[in-house]
DNA sequence: AATTAAATCCCCCGAACAGGGGATTATCAC
DNA sequence: GTGATAATCCCCTGTTCGGGGGATTTAATT
């Protein structure tokens, strides 16, 4: 038996979900809220497996109430169940702790499969939604192309001028003249297009040379 | 008609997997190959839909062949086929280009409404998979806690630094003194606990605040 | 009414940096 | 063996920065 809370605004819909997870035999509905506002009472008192989370709803939002909940009771698992699915809902909620991101549209058949294959230790969440996160992973993460063909002790120097270091502290640390160091920087600045200490640094992080 | 191609080092399961794609009725394998080497050849021949392809093969292995057609055919979706979950090979894959992942383990009927809906939009992927993704994807993209209590314009000037410009350009665009920005970043430097430029942007990136 | 904080400006001084010019050595490619 | 490149160092000059003092005005908080 999986113990589970609803958090939906919408009644009908709230009470058809209830309905059908009673009947599945599985799943033990152990609240059923129309808002957010005593789901961390609600939660300390039930402590469910999981909650399906709504977004849109009077008082506070789900996303919020994802937060609310995970702060305090982390191992309680949340799955969103929304309308929405734009990238910047989608977002918010896997970054406020979302295990998964279900669509209202679903059938309720697959809404089942989908929370079974989620007790089994998955993510529950629709071919949609796990393409736009595929995407949304691909884009945060990119990867630079270029290295402006920066030589490796280049690189070591404008690591150490990511760290805030002047450059007699560089030149001390490997044993070198001041001027040799200035003479790389130089020759950095050349490289990266840049005419200043903090714009090459700027100019490491944007395109992630570092 | 869904046209497939199959990558696969394995005979055995690669034959397996050819019959079971054509029995099945939806789909027309275009080609099956032993390892990627002829890959490039073989998707210009054939154009899939999607191709099924393993990781670990001789010769190319299937992330860099992964690389290697989305190069030339970026319209060719791929579905990577393996037996590796650890998050490495998830992250470089989905890096590489790869629409879906499935694990080898799957139920060949579980193969068979994965690969269907993926043709219907969605991306392929068991839950633990997604789990996983969804966890890369949190950490990637940590929120900084502390905002040090920059003030607003404050912030503004920071964001200015990075963008590599001298105090005389940052106040001539705003139309203020020099002196003022100078101010500004003094009070920056306390509350950034540092004492120049490049580290101030380095703090910035690092901490995210910008 | 008094206090605080933010934003604006000013001066001074020494240190650090930017850009320009060099020089030497060593290695590697052609 | 000539040329190119990387790495090491030097000098000079002017600009920018960093840290230390200030000051005034405005808005908000108490």
């Amino acid at each position: 038996m999986t113990t589970i809370g609803i958090v939906e605004d919408n009644d009908v819909l709230r009470n058809s979900l209830e309905m059908l997870l009673q009947n599945n035999g599985n799943y033990q509905v152990v609240f059923s809220l129309h808002d957010a506002r005593t789901i961390l009472e609600q939660t300390e008192i039930h402590m469910p497996r999981l909650i399906l989370m709504d977004i849109d709803m009077p008082g506070i939002n789900g996303i919020e109430a994802v937060k609310l909940v995970k702060k305090d009771f982390p191992a309680v698992d949340i799955i969103m169940f929304t309308v929405f699915e734009d990238d910047e809902k989608i977002f918010r909620s896997v970054m406020a702790g979302a295990s998964g991101y279900l669509l209202k549209k679903i059938a309720p058949s697959r809404l089942l499969e989908a929370l079974a294959d989620f007790v089994q230790g998955g993510a529950p969440m629709t071919g949609s939604i796990a393409t736009r996160v595929l995407e949304m992973f691909r884009k945060q993460t990119k990867q630079t192309t270029a290295n402006f063909n920066l030589s490796v002790k280049e690189l070591e120097i404008l690591t150490a001028l990511t760290e805030g270091k002047s450059f007699k502290v560089i030149a001390a640390e490997r044993f070198l003249s001041a001027e040799t160091i200035k003479s790389h920087v130089k020759n950095i600045y050349v490289k990266l297009h840049v005419h200043s200490k903090s714009a090459a640094v700027a100019k490491a992080f944007k395109e992630k040379i570092i």
